[in-house]
DNA sequence: TAGTGTTATAGATAATTACCTATGGATGCT
DNA sequence: AGCATCCATAGGTAATTATCTATAACACTA
């Protein structure tokens, strides 16, 4: 057989022709001639090599080849359209793969997201990256993934950020300590205290080192902790303060509390972030209008739900 | 996705193009130029609706609906190389189906061929029609079977016919009868015994009368039964005399036994019958071609031989 | 950054395909 | 026998495909 050139199409009217058993009814529901359809089959016979239809009382009846190659031809024709199923699915994001590149303050938030957009698209599948914010710059820079979040951005004129979530980032202490009583406290008071901060890479750390620098103040103390759990125990602990996402102890706040100090909480925001250029893939987009249906219910973020939709649309438009 | 326009071709392409994960590689390995393949592999993503391969590193990795499309190509060319092969098979005759028509005695020799031939081909399904010589030639008529076997090939300018193995017809009676003993009876001295007869019909019944007739010999009293085994039990049970094939008698002589009459075996010889104009199935000419190799040993019919190598060859040339 | 290897695009062509209309030959039904 | 169906063949055309060469655009490497 010649398979190179065998083509859907010829299967698609050598099925309909077993199927109807006749040349001229499968012409009319192919709006085709009759003379075509003729010819395609023959042609098939000839790809074939074997004979795969006779005439018998009126009727076109496949020959002992022509069974198999109807059977071949069914088969053959619903795994392709399986697959084009699989496209629409795909198309509508219902199905496929998508990954997102957290800072790491931003899991805390992100899993009220991802877990009920999961449950409800269970056909697709999701790749988080978690990092501090380097190393998601680096993700970002070679496009290693489909949507970053990021409380700060890139600059980059290809990019689409849409802030979607504040992020206050505030002081906490631990459980009744005493700066818990007063009202109103300066970072000046605090200055003596030893701050468990974040890495220098990483998100949170860098806004309050900012703001640090805007208000020209320096710490005395402070150490370095890679993990916003770690710093959460550690403070709980008597070991310092320090200053977190408040989502961070919103989840677990067990001997930690937040310290009312002025200015704060730091406003920042949550943004998702994606590159204009960059095609996202469906189930990506489709994660990101489930995101636009749920902040207002489960964050009351409806400044959120607006920059988001704006997203999409700028996404529509890039298509 | 655009299922018609789909190709084999291309999909032998895009296969080996996501295998090598190179365009370049593929074009030599295939014999095409590097447009060639660049072009196929843009129409194929135009056919699917989606880009399907990206460059990455230098190397072409499929994308996700890629690598579904690469699976799909695979499990397609598998297929469509399964069938292949089964045309192949059935081309040798390995494997298929065809159908044989057999006159009643006949049935008693042709076990002994297609038994063994089931054995050795256990892939062929062999459909084996059986009637009186009427029923047969009405098949023959309305070329209902592939191979027929006959005592008489009717006469037909279309028939191949190929005599392979004698069929003599003997008297029998029942064990120990009077007629046991003399040598040389003839026919005439039979004339008062009843004989028991196949149908007018069949092969052997018309075999005997023509020789009857030309003898001009009319006998007393005859009884007809339509099967060869209700006979034999009849004659072992002393209700007369019988004409039978040797084959017949041969596989379970219990009760019976041939009497030595003059002028018997009365010769007549089984011939595989077949239309010139028909197409034999491969399955339908290996068989004749094991049969061919057979007859020595099963039979000692070299003569049946020669005839059926002759057969072949008519065939041979038919094509 | 120059060089090398790889892919994409453009432009051209021969072959093939997908159709059509017209017509002739079979076959089966009345 | 005559008529209606149905299929095959012939002949034609526009579209598509498969392929090439030449060249441009990239991407990685030294």
């Amino acid at each position: 057989m010649k398979v190179r050139q065998l083509t859907f199409r010829l299967l698609q009217v050598y099925a309909d022709v077993v199927r109807t058993g006749s040349i001229t009814a499968t012409a009319n529901r192919l709006h085709l001639t009759q003379p075509t359809v003729s010819q395609q089959l023959k042609r098939l016979r000839e790809i074939v090599g074997e004979p795969i239809v006779r005439q018998e009382q009126g009727r076109i009846v496949p020959t002992e080849v022509g069974q198999a190659l109807y059977q071949l031809s069914q088969d053959l024709l619903s795994r392709a359209d399986v697959f084009s199923q699989y496209l629409d699915e795909y198309n509508s994001g219902g199905r496929g793969h998508f990954s997102i590149g957290l800072v790491n303050t931003a899991q805390y938030v992100l899993t009220r997201l991802l877990g009920p957009f999961s449950q409800a698209n269970p056909q697709v599948d999701i790749t988080v990256e978690v990092g501090n914010r380097q190393q998601m710059l680096n993700r970002f820079e070679r496009h290693e993934d489909d949507i970053y979040v990021f409380s700060h951005p890139p600059a980059d004129d290809d990019v689409l950020a849409a802030p979607f979530l504040s992020n206050p980032l505030v002081v906490v202490g631990p459980e009744n300590c005493r700066w818990a009583e007063e009202e109103g406290i300066t970072i000046e008071a605090l200055k003596e205290e030893r701050f468990l901060l974040r890495e220098p890479g990483s998100a949170t750390r860098h806004t309050f080192d900012a703001w640090l620098y805007s208000e020209g103040i320096e710490l005395r103390s402070t150490q370095q902790i890679a993990s916003n759990e770690a710093i959460r125990l550690a403070v709980a602990s008597g070991m310092g303060l320090a200053v977190l996402s408040r989502h961070v102890i919103a989840d677990s706040p067990k001997g930690v509390q937040e310290l009312p100090l002025q200015s704060f909480p730091l406003q920042s925001r949550w943004h998702f972030v994606v590159r204009r250029e960059r095609r996202l893939p469906p189930a990506a987009y489709r994660f990101l209008s489930f995101v636009q249906g749920s902040l207002v219910q489960a964050f009351d973020e409806p400044e959120g739900e607006i920059a988001v939709a704006k997203l999409l649309q700028a996404l529509r438009a890039e298509r």
